[in-house]
DNA sequence: CTGAAAGCGCTTACAG
DNA sequence: CTGAAAGCGCTTACAG
């Protein structure tokens, strides 16, 4: 059995190259062509496996039926789940999803969209490393279909899906509040990322809500790259001076996990002496121990609102504005802030 | 800044189209072009950022510079691990990578594998359904390159990278029978993987060579799809029974997390109680209640491992047999066992 | 060193 | 309804 090609197929069934390829894009009907003859073409390229390559079709229409995901980090959990949904909503449409990690590097990431469109994907899902306005604007002036999530340009008008982060943190703030938690740090990351950015507001709002003065010692900025032993000197900061915390927000779930650990190294007792609380989520999160309360990002729902906008993007549809979702974060209660 | 081909860079440069092709993709000393022909071209590319459609380079040569990669689920963090490794490897040598997941269903898998093979894809690396032994003898006969991991074919000759799952079983079984665990369960999934095969193969003969009789009650198969509620009927079993367990083998990570869930809604005490302990790894097992004792398996040197098999295969390399390897595994040991 | 030309395997007006 | 033909944007012998 060797391999096939459209021109194989016609020469065996005595039909055109055109009658073939215009039968297998469903373009029978449109054309003419009798019932017959589309059941024959297409029984033969079932019986004999013809598969049309991708790349020749791709050249010839100018498109490729791919789509291009660049994330920070695909071993990510968050990032993972995302990209989970998309490359399902994704196969349900008939597209294939080419992904990429930018590892937070700009200039990987700026290199990987350039790759990406010489691959010239149909459209392109981005949780951009936020240091690449240059290919943004590139993008939007050619008009390319993209989409942004997790993370956005706020300066740039694009299309976006991403979580109310400061709603989120103002939450979980408020609930360390009503629990009668007063000294509230937050372990975050160096500035930089427009999410990260919206939770330290987030915390900040719920303070001046029951007219707490913000304490500036008690914000930690974590260089991301170093945050297993960094996360360990913020908190021996916060916890081991002579006016330690009794709660702590961490702003990312990895943020979270290296916080547990360094109390527990440090003989805290989580809630006792420290409440704590995650923003996003981590799968084993209510079987540790304490289980960790987190306020818990809609995945699914961001995977497929991006997917969504996006593909009625490369499809054409008029847009009159650009399309942008704000998605509602979910606070999972557990054990890791105690009772009043 | 309108969009640039091949042609109109050799117009702009009063050069041929050879002669940007051939310096571009690093022919220009063997055709003995002009170091400074070479130089113009070169630097009118960079700046003008003109990058060939890939599209028709791939058609043109007849390979795409992708891989693709087949997996049961890129949400699962070990395969997300693994692909994070692939990919990073990949993007290293040039290659871009495509990835699907078959959410262990062959039919899907088998579309996966063809889908990938219309577009073009250079080699294939995957995690397999194992029930696809007809697209396999067809990859072989097509000399397709491609690698297995994780799970491979027993009866067939091919590539691949797998764990030592016999001798990790076996030697975690053997770790809590020396601390006097006498009666170990062992919750794994339903047959037909070969992994979880050898896993419980590992724990028959850690039991033999203690000349322990095996229970058969105490091994207990899970339905994959309904692992949540099934374990939960499994621990009853072993555990609120006359004679119960006073140790559990898990053969996965998230039977083992959904098992410490399920005892600590029985009340049962761990390690106390009964001793468990996890095959494959999660980042949290470690901050846990009790730490989870796990065999933790080489992400890297999977990923490493598969890639360059891979790759030494496009190449073309001389293969005189096939390449495979058994990676050790690491016994993790914390406190999720007890002591003597 | 260059340039015209064929070819990769499709799709799609176009003339019949 | 069909078939010849152009075209997608490259690469690569081949003749000069």
């Amino acid at each position: 059995m060797k391999k096939l090609y459209l021109k194989d197929v016609a020469k065996e069934l005595n039909v055109s190259k055109t009658a073939v390829s215009l039968v297998l894009n469903g373009k029978g009907d449109e054309n003419k062509i009798s019932q017959e003859t589309q059941q024959k073409i297409i029984s033969f390229v079932k019986e004999h496996n013809y598969i049309p390559n991708q790349l020749a079709r791709g050249l010839s229409r100018g498109k490729s039926e791919t789509i291009g995901l660049i994330i920070p980090n695909i071993s990510d959990t968050f990032y993972s789940k995302v990209a989970g949904v998309i490359e399902r909503k994704a196969k349900e449409k008939g597209y294939t999803v080419l992904f990429s990690s930018s590892y937070e590097d700009p200039k990987t990431e700026g290199e990987l969209i350039q790759s990406m469109l010489n691959r010239q994907v149909d459209g392109l899902i981005i949780a951009s490393t936020q240091k690449n306005k240059k290919e943004i604007e590139f993008l939007k002036k050619e008009k390319f279909p993209f989409v942004l999530f997790d993370r956005f340009y706020p300066e740039h008008d694009t299309d976006y899906v991403i979580v109310d982060n400061f709603y989120g943190t103002k939450k979980v703030t408020e609930h360390l509040l009503g629990l009668g938690r007063k000294h509230i740090g937050f372990v975050t990351l160096k500035p930089g990322l427009e999410p990260i950015a919206q939770r330290l507001q987030g915390y900040h709002n719920a303070l001046q809500g029951h007219n707490i003065v913000a304490n500036h010692d008690y914000v930690k900025e974590i260089k991301r790259e170093e945050y297993f032993s960094e996360v360990e000197e913020a908190l021996k900061d916060l916890v081991l001076c002579k006016q330690p915390v009794d709660a702590i927000v961490f702003s990312t779930h990895y943020l979270a996990s290296q916080g547990l650990r360094v109390l527990k190294k440090l003989k805290v007792k989580v809630p006792d002496d420290v409440a704590i609380v995650s923003f996003d989520e981590l799968s084993a999160f209510d079987i540790v121990e304490p289980p960790v309360t987190a306020v818990v990002q809609p995945v699914k729902e961001i995977g497929c609102s991006a997917i969504e906008i996006l593909l009625s993007k490369i499809a054409g549809e008029v847009q009159t504005k650009f399309q942008t979702k704000v998605l509602k974060t979910k606070l999972e209660i557990r054990g890791s802030c105690g009772n009043k």
